[in-house]
DNA sequence: TTAATGATGGGCT
DNA sequence: GCCCATCATTAAA
């Protein structure tokens, strides 16, 4: 495992929705593979930054390389990463991961005694890796920080599977969701 | 197996 | 007051 370079987040947010598939979330000793992604572009109907710069969203309007967290359905949390460049309002949703480090720890946060649904969803990974509002707009990039992101040494192969994206009323015929072909914790075929 | 529904509260008009 | 980048539970088939 080693760091990702700054310049991985400035990029295209549709490029580093894919090239995030595979990475690595850490946060203290939980560790998961990001499987499933989804791009929220700027002019984009569906996206938080759609209708401008707010309190909730404002990460998504900061430096890329951040976490926007934000709090939904009065109960739950989801996890992007800020791309492209300041100002413009981009990031990328972690919909899935496959766990891989404190597995244990997980089922107890989701209270949950099986592998299987345990980070298979935006909200349902957050709570296993016990993420909340308070992780909001936090550097993935310093050393320092809670959470990081990181890549394996050998990158892995495998192919990447896009389709439309769910749980969204507008902008629904836009492929912008991107998961590993065959993985099992992807959220949904 | 899939489909429908209730939970629950912040954000914005 | 309505919407919401969701999920667990229940009901139906």
């Amino acid at each position: 495992m080693k760091p990702i370079p700054e310049s991985f987040f400035k990029k295209d947010t549709i490029k580093i929705s894919k090239d995030l598939l595979g990475k690595y979330i850490i946060h203290k000793n939980l560790i998961g593979k990001i499987v499933e992604t989804e791009a929220y572009l700027k002019d984009d109907p569906a996206s938080h930054s759609f209708k401008g710069l707010t309190k909730r969203n404002s990460a998504m309007f900061g430096p890329p390389g951040y976490s926007y967290i934000y709090f939904t359905y009065g109960m739950y949390h989801c996890l992007n990463i800020t791309t492209n460049k300041e100002g413009i309002g981009e990031a990328v949703l972690i919909r899935s991961i496959e766990p891989v480090k404190g597995i244990n720890q997980m089922k107890k946060n989701r209270k949950l005694n099986s592998i299987k649904n345990l980070t298979n969803g935006p909200a349902k990974l957050t709570i296993a890796l016990n993420l909340n509002i308070n992780h909001n707009n936090i550097n993935f990039l310093n050393p320092n920080s809670p959470i990081k992101i990181m890549q394996p040494n050998k990158k892995e192969k495998f192919e990447i599977i896009e389709t439309e994206r769910i749980g969204i009323s507008k902008g629904r015929e836009l492929p912008h969701r991107f998961y590993i072909k065959d993985n099992l914790f992807v959220s949904k075929k």
